[in-house]
DNA sequence: TTTTTTTGATAGATGTTGGCTATTAAAAAA
DNA sequence: TTTTTTAATAGCCAACATCTATCAAAAAAA
């Protein structure tokens, strides 16, 4: 059987006559004749019966005709679903974020994207990794590069660390100052496997930092209400840093150093079939980033 | 799109494996590849990820996939339609009646044909013909020839008539009386309508019967009730008469005579599919037949 | 590394089938 | 009677589904 068979039988039953079923169904009434002919010897039943004078269904073929217009609806259902999806703009998406970055990039979305249904999953850059793998997400912004052939890399821009110090410090607020005048025994870290203390650490030319062997912030706020104190001081990321949201008592420096930046990517499965949709996503990221950050890509 | 294409895709969504999804519809890899993609290009939309690795569904291909077997459902339900009605004895058949059959025939059907389930439609013959022509009922028994060629007439068996007469008349039970003796102007009737009514007419060779001219008797129970307080006589069918049912004030008279006769008959519309399970149950009722009836056909 | 295995995609041949036109058969209408 | 209207049939052809054989890529094994 075919769907389109389907049709011939639903088309013959509404309308109780072959030339103008067939008519109805874009073929001649032989072909519409034939079909129906056919549908009955693959069924083992007779749906209609005939006569010169009209053309009715069987008590059989009264059932048989209500579930194949019941079989349409849900292939008219297949249809829609692929339509909707065939414009990449509309749909949801399922995107891993890495934590700080949400607030910049959520805001953007929901202006240059509102047809598109985001949803986050903030989790360390690990976590995203094994998610994305797994088909749990589709995408995730990342700041580390993908080293999975597997999966596809879109660069969106790259971010320079500020070094936060106490206001009590000798350095004032907006001050340039060299890498190698960080002292990295002063430095406070965040939690094994967040990205961002490898990459401070990393910046620093350090493995470790005396001052966060004792300390196990996860989250930057913990950091910089140390910071805050004058336990230490710590670099943040600038987009993370230039939202006014840093207590007064911090003074921001940057730093003058090519080392000190990191670059944010989005990541997908090389496969995942809405390709579109995701560099629609990574444009408008990249489209919405403060003269603070550089764009790439 | 094809109903064979939705299995696939069901298969290769089950199995994650082109080539174990091929083995389980009975074709081979290629082939499943090919109307695999095929349906993506139809749809517009990428129903799985592939790699060398796994074969995944995309959010799009889940929805599609959770569709298809919905529809994959129903089509099977069509083909347990179809298998159920195969069987002729099983199934559901309308059928009419003309008053004063059902009691014997009901009881015969339910026996020898249990599973085929009969719903019966008592009324006059006007009426059942007009159900039958409007597809209403499937098969109709009455006792007058149908004149219509397009309603098949199977012959079931032939019902003698009996005089009925009230117990203070002089005519003995059993006694065999020639036609001619019955006085027409005694004779009570049916309403017009009722075929019996016009049956007993004819038997009389007379129009009407100055009896029943100020008389409504729709139901045969009446016109004896009448009989038996001694209004005047009638004539029953055998078959309604021989149940014992009868009044005891009331004798009945065998009618020497071939006119005194009624034929029963199964019709259906010629182009019914279902000409087998009608023959069965014409079959079934000539079996059932009391001696007092000949069975034809 | 190289080789083997496993995967899905592709190419080309072939058989099936769905579609067409032309015609037939039967019945109803003129 | 002839004409019209209906569905069924026959025969041809194009489209399509399927097959075998092979390729290309990547993972696994040697």
């Amino acid at each position: 059987m075919n769907i389109r068979d389907l049709r011939y039988i639903v088309a013959l039953a509404d309308v109780g006559h072959f030339r103008r079923a067939a008519e109805r169904c874009f073929v001649n009434q032989p072909t519409l004749s034939s079909q129906v002919r056919k549908v009955e010897e693959e069924l083992g039943v007779v749906l209609f019966e005939r006569s010169n004078k009209w053309v009715r269904l069987t008590p059989i073929g009264e059932q048989v005709v209500d579930k194949a217009r019941e079989a349409l609806r849900i292939l008219g259902e297949i249809e829609e679903v692929a339509q909707d999806s065939r414009d990449p703009n509309v749909g949801s998406l399922r995107v891993g974020i890495i934590p700080y970055l949400i607030p910049l990039v959520i805001e953007a979305l929901q202006e240059e994207l509102p047809q598109l249904q985001i949803v986050f999953f903030e989790e360390i850059t690990e976590m995203l990794l094994q998610r994305l793998r797994g088909g749990e997400i589709d995408a995730a912004f990342v700041a580390t590069a993908s080293e999975e052939p597997s999966l596809v890399e879109l660069p969106l821009y790259e971010e320079p660390f500020l070094l936060a110090v106490p206001g009590t410090h000798a350095l004032p607020d907006r001050a340039v100052v060299p890498l190698e005048t960080i002292d990295t025994d002063e430095v406070l870290l965040l939690t094994d496997g967040h990205c961002f203390r490898d990459q401070v650490l990393d910046a620093c030319n350090a493995s470790s930092s005396l001052r966060s062997i004792n300390m196990r912030a996860t989250s930057l706020e913990t950091v910089l209400a140390l910071v805050a104190a004058g336990e230490g001081v710590t670099l943040v990321p600038a987009l993370a840093g230039a939202r006014g949201a840093i207590d007064e008592r911090i003074a921001l420096c940057q730093i003058d150093s090519e080392r000190a930046r990191r670059a944010v990517r989005l990541l997908y499965r090389a496969p995942f079939p809405r390709k579109i949709a995701i560099e629609r996503l990574a444009e408008t990221v990249r489209s919405c980033m403060p003269a603070t950050v550089r764009p790439i890509g």
